[in-house]
DNA sequence: AACTGTGAAGTTTTTCACAGCC
DNA sequence: GGCTGTGAAAAACTTCACAGTT
């Protein structure tokens, strides 16, 4: 008898499959109904061996001979991401950043409705931003336990950060984005994912060459 | 006579020198002189080793028993990075996205400055956006290439993002930053970073508890 | 003929563990 | 005692290459 297998998928894989869904979206858009891993692969600048074994992992999606059907594909790909279902979102910061994220609209149809905009600042409570009004920091407990949300997106400055990440945790918000230019320390069972631009920029200036 | 050793540093590694950077900068500001391998990954969630190993592939930054001076490794690291210069970056798009980014004041102590924005719409060409005049998208070769510009962010809608690389590829750009959901396909030389914060969401989703 | 799914091989990345130094 | 820098070992990840299917 083999031991029990350790079948947990790693997370490398799990972090291409919404980039994987994402062309598979542009594809259908502009009519095309099947694909191939290497269609795919060329398009992401991924191999087409790489793609394969990660869809592997979840199931036979492909057809020998024939490829990808693109519905279906998307159809698995949002089950196995668990996007068959629209996650509530609440933004903290309703500064330019906050509000930028209050008015985008590119959430919606991927899985995600920004539902609430809280602020610690009085003068911005109460008023309107976009479709919100702006709510006080002393809501966020009851609002987001009330309504079991579990996803937040932090858009303050560095040095209140870490501060709306606990209050959050106590929310019970289980999946952090952060936008703060500054590391998060947070409990087991919570996640934090990282957006700040500036580290891709210093990431790309080692390779640029050296007259300015 | 050995062969030739390949020490091109992994990319890997370069693509956590931010962090490191970013960190540091953290602990200095709040007074710190001097830090340890050990310290440093239990901020980043990153084992000590891997910081040793990463850094010693620029020199020996540490001190046995001691650890590492900051100010000395901050000014190594941006040296490595080639951030001991101002790059000037090319925003395009003055829509939300674009507004934000011109407001955010975190470019220009890391390395960055943003020094012009563009936008397709003649509504908008002409404009002020904080402390930019929006100019035309038919301004973009000559003003980039007068001023050597290698750095671009991209905040315009999905189904302009490729029109808009191209041309700043054109431009002599060879960095871009693209906030568009959208695969850029650019030549050679040219690098490509994403910024999608559905693609971080839907990664999260994946470990989330399925009652909503 | 074209393409998937997958063991096996190859490569890269991370961790271990310890000599050497402060 | 505490810490770095680093070979060696281990683990993780990617690519190869091909049997099998349409």
């Amino acid at each position: 008898m083999p031991l029990k297998i350790d079948n947990r998928i790693p997370d490398i894989v799990i972090g291409r499959l919404p980039l994987y869904l994402r062309a598979l979206n542009r594809l259908k858009q502009v009519g095309v109904d099947v694909t191939s891993s290497h269609e795919l692969g060329q398009k992401l600048g991924i191999s087409s061996a790489q793609i394969r074994k990660d869809l592997s992992h979840f199931g036979g999606f492909g057809k020998q001979g024939t490829g990808y059907q693109i519905d279906f594909l998307i159809d698995k790909l949002q089950s196995v991401l668990k996007l068959d279902r629209q996650w509530k979102v609440a933004v903290v910061g309703a500064g330019d950043l906050g509000s930028a994220i209050s008015h985008y609209r590119g959430f919606i149809d991927r899985g995600f409705e920004i539902s609430w905009l809280f602020d610690a600042d009085s003068e911005k409570v109460g008023t309107q931003v976009d479709r919100f009004v702006v709510l006080p920091m002393s809501d966020i407990k009851k609002t987001l336990t009330d309504n079991h949300c579990q996803i937040a997106m932090v858009a303050v400055p560095a040095e209140y950060a870490q501060n709306v990440a606990d209050t959050l945790v106590e929310a019970g918000v289980k999946a952090i984005l952060n936008y703060a230019p500054i590391n998060l320390t947070v409990p087991e069972g919570v996640m934090v994912q990282y957006i700040d631009p500036v580290v891709h920029m210093q990431h790309m200036t080692y390779y640029l060459d050296d007259e300015e």
